[in-house]
DNA sequence: CGATGCATACCGTCTGGTCGGTATGAACCT
DNA sequence: AGGTTCATACCGACCAGACGGTATGCATCG
């Protein structure tokens, strides 16, 4: 009956401490005694620390990847398709907020196939992205004369830097602060002889 | 002789190690083997390994201030002089690549005091550029729709991020990359009914 | 000769990981 | 139904090694 509950109770307690305390920072023990498990428990779930890290890993990929997926589906008009994926996908990075921090601190941690793992599919949710941006360059919305890997970049380290500012006890709610950030991001984007 | 190199040496061996490896995945092993000393050297000039990390925060605390300090100085337009800072601060971020890793990964990896230190030093830099961005805001200059911590943290957020993506081999130089980010924010900064 | 600048050997602690064992319960045989 | 078997879930004592840090000793220099 506990089957999941403890694999999961493990992996809620591991991101926790990862985050507030980084991986290499964290002992097993910790992770155990926060999760109210042994550690023979966790070590019949997971093969090893690297196997727990890994977890969240997937879990965010995963999370991200369909994520994306169902925003490219809606497609519709250009511009208002990035509008939205910017937003939701900010709104979602708040939900998930230790989740990005170790997903974002902890890469040169995982053992070396891994790390190749997490990198392309990484690189698979950017290229999504970036193919966004290009249609809109396409038609014209956005500007053209700066490169798009910046033009990505700029918008991926909002993302990045959440976790160093945005409190959830702060002044603006989640959904101010995605339309926020949004609405800076697409004005230095859109095109400047737009419509 | 050697008195100043030794300690310099270590220094620099524990920036690039930490920048790749995380300061609590580096042993003092690593970190006095890649500078060529001993262990009894590195004790010898150090305290703790806290100590070896703080005096890297140290380093990067006071740079930065001297730095945004000559800014200040050299006043002027506000407008401009915000352009010329941001170019200015990205471009500094970009030769100290590694020392912004630590700085931004490692906080809580030091002793209690020291980072209450850390963010208050932080919080001096914070401000002063908060400052200026206020005083263009009074100007007309600037945007005041969108609070202004929302926009400070928007480009710190670039500056964050660039060592995640920026690479010096890239296609793209220091400068330009500099210019271009700059223009992105500025573009999102600039008040919408300016001249 | 004392102080500084190291080298070397060593220590106690904590870490990730292992291993023998047990409790539980479903499946199967008779 | 009662007995046997077997897999799964879990416990907790334990280990080898690595870690940060120290103590001691020695060479050099002023």
């Amino acid at each position: 009956m506990k089957d999941v509950n403890v694999a999961d109770e493990v992996l809620r307690s591991a991101v926790a401490l990862f985050a507030a305390q980084g991986y290499a920072n964290t002992s097993v023990q910790q992770i155990v005694e926060a999760a109210g498990v042994t550690k023979g428990a966790m070590y019949h779930y997971f093969e090893s620390k690297d196997d727990l890290l890994f977890a969240i890993y997937d879990r965010m990929l995963t999370l991200q990847q369909s994520h994306l997926d169902e925003i490219i589906a809606r497609g519709g008009g250009t511009v208002d398709t990035v509008q939205a994926a910017c937003e939701d996908v900010i709104a979602t990075s708040i939900d998930f907020l230790p989740e990005g921090t170790v997903f974002f601190r902890s890469l040169h941690m995982l053992s070396a196939p891994r790390q190749q793992e997490v990198t392309r599919r990484r690189r698979v949710y950017n290229d999504a992205f970036s193919a966004l941006i290009e249609q809109g360059q396409a038609e014209g919305a956005f500007r053209t004369d700066i490169p798009r890997p910046v033009l990505i970049a700029h918008f991926f380290s909002d993302l990045h830097y959440l976790s160093h500012w945005f409190s959830p006890e702060g002044p603006e709610g989640r959904d101010v602060v995605a339309a926020q950030l949004t609405e800076l991001y697409l004005t230095s984007l859109r095109s400047p002889d737009a419509d």
